[in-house]
DNA sequence: ACCAATTTGTTAACAAAGCAATCAAATAGG
DNA sequence: CCTATTTGATTGCTTTGTTAACAAATTGGT
């Protein structure tokens, strides 16, 4: 009768740090790209967000971007120091700030739409194409079934 | 002849932003675990590769953990106050330091090893168990081709 | 054997992120 | 109504991320 210690899974084998791994890998070149605009990563997700779905509430900016409400409101405050968007509360919930792109915030975002593009045909093409929309599908799925119950 | 301004692809399909939400879903209750001892994602992360690969050198756990040198060093610091490893400097190269797991180090991850595989069984019953191999494996290849050229 | 270049880890300084507690506005239930 | 709860966002404190500079040890060429 062996004392049975439970033993973990390897790294390599471990979802999280497997996601983080494999995210390191992607964002080397994204990450140079970003830094000559002097634009985090962070902000980079908020702009992708707001570019895609318009106006909306900061709550809604931060499950999308995969942020905390409190490091949120002070990306946002930097950024419409800046200039690249609009912050107004909402007419019938004055709990909520609806968050706008300007003109400029669109216009930083196609000032990069094409290099962003460009790395990730060229990761498309080392690691295969159809590999890429299989793992795209795979984790839209995982998503999905941790909102589940 | 229309202006061509390049489009974005959605968030969904953006590789770093969908493995970003993906794992957000698989660590909220692994976070919730780990509070109740008071050890942070990247202390676990280091935890877990000295576990696996024994007394190594800072760089190689940096590079295994996804951490950047200055703060594995404040972390290691910390940790090593709390009982949890050892530092010595290697016989052979003493820029080196070689560090090791103590036996305190080794009961902490025990003590979590069962809940954090039953949460990992948990997931592969919800999304499948076919599935979590086959996003391990693309995962994997994805950080190969990285390294590639 | 020597000296320049590289590797390994630490420290410092500052921006940024996470987490807990707080505050303000809106909604729900008696 | 009005108080109790929920929701949305901000503020304070601690831990990380980031860049640069540094010390110490090793490597490699001459």
């Amino acid at each position: 009768m062996s004392e049975e210690r439970p033993t973990l899974r390897t790294t390599a084998r471990s979802l999280p740090i497997a996601l983080l791994r494999a995210r390191e890998t992607v964002m080397g070149p994204i990450r140079e790209m970003l830094a000559k605009s002097g634009i985090s990563e962070q902000k980079w997700r908020v702009l992708r967000v707001l570019d895609e779905v318009g106006p909306v509430e900061q709550t809604a900016i931060a499950d999308a971007a995969c942020l905390l409400l409190p490091s949120l409101t002070r990306i946002l405050s930097a950024m419409e120091k800046d200039g690249y968007l609009v912050r107004r509360t909402d007419d019938t919930d004055r709990r909520k700030s609806i968050v706008e792109l300007t003109e400029a915030g669109r216009a930083l975002i196609a000032r990069h739409a094409e290099e962003s593009n460009a790395i990730m045909t060229r990761l498309e093409r080392r690691f295969g194409e159809g590999k890429v929309t299989k793992l795209l599908d795979l984790l839209d799925e995982l998503r999905a079934s941790g909102s589940e119950r």
